[in-house]
Order: structure tokens, then sequence, then C-alpha cells
DNA sequence: CATGAATGAGCCTTCATTCAT
DNA sequence: AATGAATGAAGGCTCATTCAT
């Protein structure tokens, strides 16, 4: 019936929702956008659209594009730490936890190596991402230091941690962004590197003098 | 009369040159600004205007903005090339070359800081950035598999030199754009944590059993 | 219970009102907005924000933005006349009631002077504007006349009303804006010459022949 | 010939242009719309359209559409004190120059009556247009006493003057924007009573104390 | 070789207005 | 009567790029 198609195509997107179901819309429309084309080639408008609204409504929930990247930044960043924690819950010894902590990474930083990449750059020009950012990474330092708890290794210092997680982040990202394989290297072995390193930052029965551990390929 | 006319004008544009001097003007000034404010903050106008020239000579030397970015990544990339071949000819020894590389990176990493920002978020958008990226770390990892060349570190996989590399670049980003004074870490020990990685990779008679020395304060 | 729920909302809104009220508030908000931020400043979501409802409640009460300008106009006006016919009935002789007319003009300009500003703007554009202001005026000239009822004026013209009408409300925004002032022109004997030509227009036995009394300062 | 009209269509209008010439035509555009529309009615991009030129054209030269209200506002003032001047040069006496200002005067009113009815809006609004009008009116009052210089009228206070600047704007106001013929008033009647007040403000042999003469309809 | 005025598509943002609840 | 999320046309402004000189 032409009268049914016809409300329900007016009903396809509701007109009025609960303000957070419309803002995460928004910010799910944005990260996904921001991750394939680059946040300078995504403008409010087509954000908005992609979400099913408008292009006024979205800034009735967002202040600006700086906003929203924020929000985004911020959903990703927050999905990414609840996995961890998920992990280590249900990880079953501190080497099986190393494991899981890159795998999980380099998950996320494959699924959203676009936004990073913009993330890296408006990190030099935004203060606002800027503290978002520190605040992660000191997050990070915090939650290694906790990791380690109850094991002998007083001597690490958060210098060596820092290290660790830049290395982390860094191959990730390599290994993401297709680095590793255009330079022809054998993708397990280098993740194999940076598991070797998580496990001898956190396992208590680590023996740090000994060489990292041949890549299992 | 006509011919101090045109003498008197001649005088006044200064700017008719060698091409290639007119394109090396835009490129130092394309790298300073786009290091200043970044690639998405300059205007190609603003550009020919800060080298001394119009907005359309911009376009007799380049293509388009990405052509001059390319350009200005090249030159930049080149000249820590050279430095680094400097460095390396007047090093001492291997644990010298390996300082001497820590600050040199560093150092450009510092300058360069802006640059190498934008860089890393066209690295994503751009092909041709892409696979000029590319080259320059094959180059890379070729000098290392060079500096070691003769000593007995047959064992050492390209792998373990391509996560070396990332560390330090890495590293010294961190350090550049003050993410390490932000967390309250220590910059001295950070940037000894990687000269003891980098001299571990290139020097002959490195233990490469031994603990990395403790970073001098 | 329901019942206590219903209550507390009804609580929460306490807005539901005779629509009159609503109204009123309504027109008063936008008086005190577009007074204070010019006509084209003042959204019309903001005007029901001010007055203490949702944005859609604006438009069960006006057609559009322009017909609460023109209900803030009539208002102001309104209330403008109810003074004046106070001041009059109050008046103690015809140069008090003068006295008493400049001071009140002077008043309402002071206090409305954004409104005044934005209403100049609108008659050049409004046809309903122009057509409300034109028949003000024709009041005003009726109440110059019935003013000098029975006094030995009949020479006085309708234009000679106009051209003081003119002057008065022009000294008054010259006063209440500002300009006056920054000219750096004594206030008080700016209002006593418009004060003695009202004096001159309305007295019964003022000597039409004599000079302007100087201003008292 | 076809290649002939494509080449005289592509010629219509100069690709390049003195930036003087470019910048009179925008402004002579954005005059004539302001004047007809208001302010608040014209887009930059159509009055870039209006003056020939494409939308960017416009912030080429001038920062924002204030900018060239601005720049509209001094060109009309400049213009009017100009004829201003050459109406006073060829004025048989202090009478004739008074009926040539007014007559002046009311034709500029008539001519821009928009666009004062927007600068007066603005005035409230822009700190700029009203430090530009305050300082015509101070040119306008330093002409006034020029105008007496001479004439054995010492005892003519400034305020006495800037009431007749007022009257004198106000009423041409008046009769330009149609008010005086709403109102059923006799334009010439109300012309002679300013011009009337202009004479008995700078005509030395002037009775101050005789009544102004009626008008001469 | 160099100029620089001009272009115009398109971005970010606002706001008067609607309508389902 | 009131709500308030949503609309979408339109405005201000930018900037990579062109082209006649």
């Amino acid at each position: 019936m032409p009268t049914d198609t016809a409300s329900a195509l007016r009903r396809v997107r509701p007109r009025r929702g609960a303000p957070e179901d419309t803002r995460a819309r928004l910010v799910a429309a944005a990260a996904e956008l921001f991750n394939r084309h680059g946040y300078h080639r995504c403008d409010s408008n087509r954000i908005a659209r992609a979400a099913g609204y408008a292009a006024g409504t979205f800034y009735k929930h967002f202040a600006d594009k700086r906003a929203i990247f924020l929000a985004a930044y911020e959903a990703w960043v927050t999905s990414e730490w609840t996995a961890i924690a998920d992990e280590l819950r249900t990880a079953r010894s501190r080497d099986d936890a190393a494991e899981r902590i890159v795998a999980l990474v380099l998950r996320h930083h494959t699924r959203w190596r676009g936004l990073r990449a913009s993330m890296t750059a408006l990190l030099a020009e935004d203060a606002e991402v800027r503290a978002f950012h520190r605040a992660q990474r000191r997050r990070q330092l915090e939650l290694l230091r906790t990791m380690r708890a109850g094991s002998p290794q007083g001597g690490r210092t958060s210098e060596e941690d820092a290290v660790l997680l830049f290395t982390l982040e860094r191959v990730c990202d390599a290994v993401a962004n297709g680095e590793v394989r255009d330079l022809g290297l054998e993708r397990a072995r280098v993740l194999a590197l940076i598991r070797a390193a998580i496990v001898a930052a956190i396992a208590p029965d680590a023996e740090r003098t000994a060489p990292p551990r041949r890549a299992r390929a």
C-alpha cells in the first residue's frame, strides 16, 4: 500500500530520539569517516548525513568538528581499554596476557589506523587532543606498573616502560598500515619480538638478562 | 628613458633567477611553514609569499600542494642522511656512532616535528608519500646491516632491525614533541635506553645477553 | 505510584499557564534581548529559552520572529503612552508637563535604545512595522494639538508640530546612545533646548517671539 | 563568427584590473544592495556577483562584510561632503547656502535611505561604525561654526548647533522615507522650517528673535 | 620567469522553523 | 499548552588553482 510505504519511509529514522543515541550515531559515523578518509577530508555535513541526520543536527551535539573528533578518539580509546581489561581478566598467565595484549592492540590499530594517523597530526596542532593523549599514556604506564605488582622487578624504570609502550605502539602501527609487509618483513616475527619485550617487562620470573626469544613464525 | 625604467624594474624584482633557486626557496619556505603550522594550515599563496614570490609562481614549479610537501619531505630526509653519513665518517667507534646517531636523529626530529606530524597523516592518504617513505626505510635497514658488516652478529634478523628503527623513531618523536617531558620522564634515561639498543645492534663486541646499561642521567 | 510521578512532573514544568502569560513572558524576553543585542543577533530559540520555554513554544504564540518584534515594539510604545498620560495627569502646569515629557521620553529612549535602533532598520524593510510606526506618530501629533487646545496658537501648523516631534525624538536618541556625550556636549543644555521648544509649542502664554531661554546647565 | 563571440564573451569583464577599480566596483555594488535590501539581507557572494566578480574576490579586498559596509558608508559620506563643499563655494549668500544645503542633504538622504537605516542599526552594534559616525558629526559641527565665522552670533552654543544638525538629519530622513507624506504633511512646509532654522543659525544679519518665516509651499 | 587578480567549489556554521510526542 | 530534537536552506569565508599579462 502506498500509504504504508510513505509512512514507513518517513519513519526510516526516528525524527526524535534520545540525544545520547543521536550523539552516539554521529560519533560512530565520524569515527568511520575520519578513519577512512582522514580528518581534513571529512566535512561535518557529510558526517551528519552518514549518521542519518541533517547538517544542522551536527551542531546541536558538537560545538565543532574538533569536538566530534575528540569524542571519536575518546570512544576508540575507551573501547580499547575495555577490551584490554577483558583480556587481562581472562588471561591464564602473564605470558598469555602479553600475547593477548599485542593481538588486541594490533587489532585496534588496524581497525582504526586512519583515525590514528589523523590523531597524530592533530596532536601537533590541538592542545586538547594532546592533553587527552597524555592522560591515556599515563594510564598505560600505571597499568604496566600494576601488572608487575608483587614481582621482583623493582629495578625497572618508568623510562623503560615508556620505551616499551612507544615500541608496542609504533610496531603495531607499522604492521597495521602495511609498512612491515611493504618492507618484506615477517609479520609474525615482528609481533613475537614485542610480545617477548612485554613478557620481559611484566613476567615476574623473566630473566631480564636472557636474550629475547626468537620469534615463533 | 626606457632603459632606465627597465633597469629600475629589474631592480625592483630581483627574484628572477635560476629555476632551481626559485624552487629551492619555495621548498624551504614550505618546509618551514608546514613544520610550524601543519600541512592543512598553510595555503600555497602563503608559501609563495613567504618565499618572496607571487601566488602564480608556485604553480610554475609544483603541480600542486602535495608536490611541494613531498619535495620538502625529501629535502629533510636527504639532509638527515647527509648528516648521518658525516657522523659515521667521523665516529671513533661503534659506540660513538650510536651516540651520534641518536643525538642527530633527535635533533632532526625536534627541528622538524611539525613536518613529521603532517607526514604521518599524509602517509595514510597519499600513495606517493608512502612510496617515498618506504624507500627511506629500506635504506635505513641496509645501513644498519652495513654497519654490522664483519661483526659476528649473523643471527640478527631484519625484523629485529626494523623494530629497532621503529623504536628509535618513536622515542625521538616522543622526546621531540614533549611527550616524555609531559609524562615526567627523564629525557636522558630515555635516550640512554635507545643508545644502548643501537649499540647492542651494531657493536661487534656487544654481549647481546648483557642487560642494557642504566641510563646516564 | 503514577499519581506521584505525574504530580512531580507537573512541578518540574510550572510553565503551563494562560496563553496570555506565556505570550507576555516571551515578549518581555524578546524585548530585552533585541534591546541588548539587536534584532538580527537574537535567534528565536534563545528568546524562548530566556523566557523559560522550549523552542517550539515560540511558534505556538507567534507566526515568526517579525511578529514578536512587532509585539515587543507595541508593548514598549504602549508603556510609553501610559507613562505620558500619567505625567500629563499629574502635571501642575504646561511648563511642568513639558519638563516631564522630555524626562520621560529620554528615560524610555535610554532604556530601549537597542530596540529603537533595530526598529529603525526594520522600518525600512517591513511594511507592517512601518504602518504601526505611522499610527503612533499620528497619535503624537493629535496629542500635541490636544495639549494646545484653548490656547491662542491657532497659527501653529502640523508641520511645525511634526518637526518638533522629530527633534525631540532625535535629540533623546542622541543623548541615549551616547552621541551627545561623545561630542563633548552638555547634556543638560541639550535637554533644556528641547524643553524650551516644547514649552513654546504648548504653553498658551508663551511669547513665540521670545528667544529660547538659555539652558539651565 | 563563433570564435569571436566566444572570445568576446570571455572578455565581458576583464579578469584583471587595478585593485582599486575592483574595490570601487565592489563598494558601489555593496552600497546599492545594502541600500535596496538592508545590510542583513545581502550576502557577500551576492555583492561580488553584482559587481561582476566571483565570491572569493570579495575577500581579497575586504576582511569581512562589516568592512565593506564601512567602506560604503565612508564613500557615501565623502560624496556628501564633496557636494556640500561645492554648494557652499557657489552659494551667492548665506540664505542661498542654507537652501542648497537642505536640498542637498535631502537628496542624499533620499538616495541612500536604506543605507542610512542599516547604518543606524549597526551604530548600536559596531564600535568602528560608531567611531566613524562621531567623527563626521564633529566635522559637521566645525563646519557650522566656520560658516558663522565673523558674524555677531558669538552667543550660539555647540548644543544649539548639535540640535540643529539632529533636526536637519531627522527631518530629511522623515521626508526621504515617506513619513512626512504618510502623515499627510506638506513636504515644502517642512523643508521651509529647517531652512529657516539653518538661516537663523548661520546668517549674520538674522534676527534671532524673529518668528520662523512661514513655509513657502 | 614571474606576476597577482581572479576564480569557484566547497567547507563550517547558523537559525528560523517544523512536528511528533 | 508545551516540548525539544531535528531540519535544511543559506550565509560567511577559505584556498588550491588558473590565466592574461
